[in-house]
DNA sequence: GTCGCCGGTTGATCCAGATCAAGTTCGGCG
DNA sequence: CGCCGAACTTGATCTGGATCAACCGGCGAC
């Protein structure tokens, strides 16, 4: 009885990976039908809502995640309360490159997010029976690392000015790689996020969005901005 | 004629790779005795001199290095001369995890340093046969990750004297596992290196130190500091 | 030797961005 | 509707670390 009702969620479910719109984006992409229909098994799909942790720094890092719909804030967190958004993940991000059996960041829901979820244990046994699907992981892990470079470029060595503007560049690359491709930069993360992201205050976030408008490189919407001069902005991001 | 001279080096360095003081410590201790002796067929030893470059940013990315003696400093240039030290490499470090075919950052040598050098095209279709060795690959790419947010962290929130402090802390463990275990931290990199390193200036680095000793935590020595207070050290790099 | 240079230290001053302190806007809710 | 609170903006002031400017000391060239 017990394992016909933990069958039935697959059953019910079956297809969903087949299904999935980012799965040429996410380390998904390299998988076959047949890998698909495994991955789809050992998988679990949830949805957060609003400010839901999906993980916490510290925990026993028994699950990776593959996020599906959202945008989820990774951070870490000083003892005193200073904390560091590391990045903010997008449908076809995945979450699970840990070197330990800890998690070394936490992370946690903006809007609503899907994820899929996997046991490490059963994650790690099916990669290692797919040398294709490593090689995937690979090249995910080297461009999240590059990304962390430029970062680091970003928080020791550029303006405020900088680094706003090239958070928007990024920012707006991004979304165009996952078909959200407005005029519109949408931002759903807060002031706060931006400013723990940029390693700024929130108040020094606000002041430069408020001159790049004054200076008619992009307006303040509802959820985000609209860049009127992205080439400007592209400049000031580059140097 | 030409097939023996270019089977030469292989021949009058075998062993070599076998032979290796940090072999365990690199992406080379997934590999066992037949993988070794293909590894070190496609691999090359390199010898540089202080200051020699590894590669530069922006150059075709042809080969990856594996860094068996020495320190290099890894860093990332903006156009207008500002510069950020995304990292040093110690012997046992890859550097090769590159999601494009250009470097995204710039390496050389701060010492006299030794690499094995293998070119990329091989060293993709080495890694393709052997699952356990990308596995290994990725187990050091997550690693990198780790560290990569860390500094983010650290470049992102901390004050100058935590910065220093944590420098110091981190430096001594990384030193402590390649077994240079003395209570001198060795220093190769200059001060400007530290600097770019922590996202400070030259002066704000010197004046710290100073001001440690100054406060008896440590003792600067030359091509080095001597730690004289570990605890408080660490307590001041963990927040 | 001693000259010059390079890496490092130290001091005085400056300023970008933090901090402190009000506003303002807006969406949710009784 | 009007009230509340959260997110954001704006203004005034402060300060950690940058910048500017000597200076020191060791060492390699000659």
């Amino acid at each position: 009885m017990i394992r016909t009702i933990s069958a039935k969620p697959n059953r019910a479910n079956s297809g969903r990976c087949a299904a999935c719109a980012v799965r040429s984006l996410s380390i998904c992409g390299a998988l076959d039908q047949s890998d698909l229909a495994e991955f789809e098994r050992i998988s679990r799909h949830v949805r957060l809502g609003p400010r839901e942790g999906l993980f916490a720094a510290g925990q026993a890092a028994s699950s990776v995640h593959n996020l599906t719909e959202g945008v989820a804030r990774l951070y870490k967190l000083l003892p005193d309360g200073r904390r560091q958004v590391i990045g903010f993940a997008l449908p076809g991000d995945f979450l699970g490159l840990a070197p330990s059996d800890r998690y070394s960041f936490s992370a946690d829901a903006i809007d609503s997010v899907s994820v899929c979820r996997l046991s490490r244990e059963a994650f790690t046994h099916f990669i290692g029976q797919r040398p294709h699907f490593l090689i995937r992981i690979n090249e995910f892990a080297a461009r999240e690392l590059m990304l962390a470079q430029e970062q680091m470029l970003l928080l020791g060595r550029r303006t405020a000015e900088e680094k706003v503007a090239a958070f928007l560049v990024v920012w707006r690359e991004r979304l165009k790689q996952i078909d959200d491709d407005r005029q519109t930069i949408a931002l759903p993360m807060s002031r706060q996020d931006i400013a723990d992201y940029l390693g700024l205050t929130i108040e020094t976030v606000s002041r430069t969005l408020t001159r790049f408008e004054r200076e008619e490189m992009l307006v303040i919407v509802a959820g985000g901005v609209r860049l009127l001069d992205p080439a400007r902005a592209e400049a000031m991001a580059a140097a």
